[in-house]
DNA sequence: CGATTTAACGAAAACGTTTTCGATATCTAA
DNA sequence: TTAGATATCGAAAACGTTTTCGTTAAATCG
């Protein structure tokens, strides 16, 4: 009933615990008879190494830690696929935590991870996290630590993201390409980088392009989601009855607010065109389809575990390290929200 | 650098790792001022005990397994979402692996797991698992197993499960509520229990009303995309011109399916209502907005959880468990895409 | 044949806890 | 004053591995 130990199989074999476990690992200084033995028994009694007393030995839990603000979540979801899928082949474990875009949270699930001892951490920040202390002091304990999407500029660590600010340029100059003269813009939260590097691009674009900036054509959400989507479409409509074009945060809202349009009466995009953020899948199957930017989730999450992955074996090897920031490309994907043809 | 351990307090302050064990666990046998000293010292080391000693001794990894058929998925990852939410509560972790469907993929993922010593296993079955050795020999290990949505009727252990033949027979019923006289079926893969409870209920609800069953009306879909759906909707109107209903298996599907009808000027609900099965976020969204199964992934994964506790903790305590199957209840949610109003 | 290499194995320490069981030292009661 | 109770501590074993370093016996060599 309880699981098999080296131990069982050495006395049943008359042997010695240690040359049971060299069998197994094919140490040179046991002989191919034992060997044969040895692994056929292990076979037949099923024995799984116990991993804890492996850990505990070698000090490699094989086992890393992810914190994501958001488990239902198109984008995430896809990060925390491309995590597990790359993580697997190097046979490695992922124990995923959820800060519920708390701060608080967030240092508490830190807390807990570091306390399992896991060989490494992958983190998405929470929207609320303004202060790093907490992710310095994973440093200073010397676990290795990537960071990915929300990410601190500040905090010294291995990182891969996007480059918010251009792919946000590149959306709203899609917008005036299609001939928008007064374009919007709805924000995200003042604090997580994503929001204001895309509020930044939107901005720089408009600039750059002979339209004014005007501040008041910029709101800002809070939790983004599909009713503040409808919520601020109905606001927007009400201040500003020119606008002829709006930059989205985040699909999710933009599809919130394509849904209040077209309750309203309001032509996408033949009297307001809109442009997401994401390409959540979805994005492809409303009416009209949304024109947005195309964030490689999946592909982040594989790239993520990879960096943290060599992160791990230089330090093992003792080796210096180097941190790396590693940008993804994005696209923009054009539908039916914007009338470019 | 290296992380605190019991011995550097005890040497820090003198005494023996006993006491300053005890000290940190308020076992009676230690004076006061001795645990106040070794806790305040435990403090500003910020000693965190090593979770790998502690589980090899006492037997408690404190961390259970998840195995699901695939991440990136409305229902799944609330799924995920209630369980992680509701394991914190406890203290436990949860480390989760993808079957993607995969049979053999899903063996390996189990013995992995039981190579970690988890405390327990959750599961939701892979479409192409139709035996279930592995699963009978986790349970001869004694680790404790629950089953959720797709399970199977044949392993004893506890489940959580939806009435998915009761549900589809609400939803046929609801069409023919709607006066629709000829009903089709997109149904799911042979194997998993859902598809064919789905099936059964749809069938079901025909006979009992009046309506003849036609087998040719019932389509067999693979892999339940959005893609399929489209290719089955135009299937279907080529094949039957008649059909003025259909129940579809998955909401995605049904997504599919009204946006081909849409795009063949086939109008929904007026010439052919549909009904999905789920209540993906999506589906309120899309245009009609589609009538369809709430399917309440988030109690289902706390449910779950809670489940796995009881399991563990009784057979901690060596009291005798039986195993339950606690059925959630499902809703009908009535959109656009029906015309009963 | 003696010396040396090689092959095969095992003892023991270590990883960091938890817990049982004794060992002191102090205190109380008679 | 002394027997017993009580308070406080620590030694040691155990959990299941991995790995270093010996040890023995057999094989090889000159």
């Amino acid at each position: 009933m309880k699981p098999v130990t080296l131990k069982q199989i050495a006395e049943t074999l008359g042997i010695s615990i240690t040359t049971v476990s060299k069998a197994l690992k094919d140490y040179p200084d046991v002989s191919k008879k034992t060997k044969r033995l040895v692994k056929e028994l292990a076979e037949t009694l099923n024995y799984k190494p116990n991993a804890f007393a492996v850990t505990l030995r070698t000090k490699e839990s094989k086992t890393i830690g992810l914190i994501i603000p958001e488990v239902v979540h198109h984008f995430f979801s896809s990060v925390i696929k491309g995590i597990i899928a790359q993580a697997e082949k190097k046979g490695y474990l992922v124990i995923i935590l959820q800060s519920n875009e708390s701060y608080e949270l967030e240092k508490k699930q830190l807390d807990l991870l570091l306390s399992k001892r896991v060989d490494g951490v992958l983190i998405s920040l929470a929207n609320g996290t303004g202060d790093f202390k907490h992710l310095n002091d994973l440093m200073a304990q010397d676990v290795p630590l990537v960071m990915f999407d929300k990410i601190a500029k500040i905090v010294n660590c291995s990182k891969v993201i996007i480059n918010d600010r251009k792919a946000a340029y590149t959306a709203t100059k899609h917008l005036i390409n299609s001939g928008c003269k007064r374009i919007a813009h709805f924000r995200g939260p003042l604090l997580p980088q994503n929001s204001i590097d895309r509020f930044l691009g939107y901005k720089e674009a408009l600039t750059d392009n002979a339209h004014t900036y005007d501040p008041s054509l910029v709101y800002i959400l809070e939790d983004m989601s599909f009713d503040e989507g409808t919520y601020f479409a109905g606001e927007l409509l009400k201040d500003h009855n020119d606008v002829d074009g709006i930059f989205i945060n985040t699909d999710l809202v933009a599809i919130g607010a394509i849904a209040e349009f077209n309750k309203r009466g309001v032509k996408v995009p033949e009297d307001i065109s809109v442009v997401g953020f994401s390409n959540w899948f979805m994005s492809s199957v409303i009416n009209p389809s949304l024109t947005t930017i195309d964030q490689p989730g999946y592909k982040m999450g594989k790239t993520a575990f990879k960096l943290l992955y060599k992160e791990i074996k230089t330090r093992k090897n003792n080796q210096t390290l180097t941190y790396k920031t590693v940008e993804l490309k994005t696209d923009l994907i054009v539908r039916e929200s914007t009338n470019l043809y």
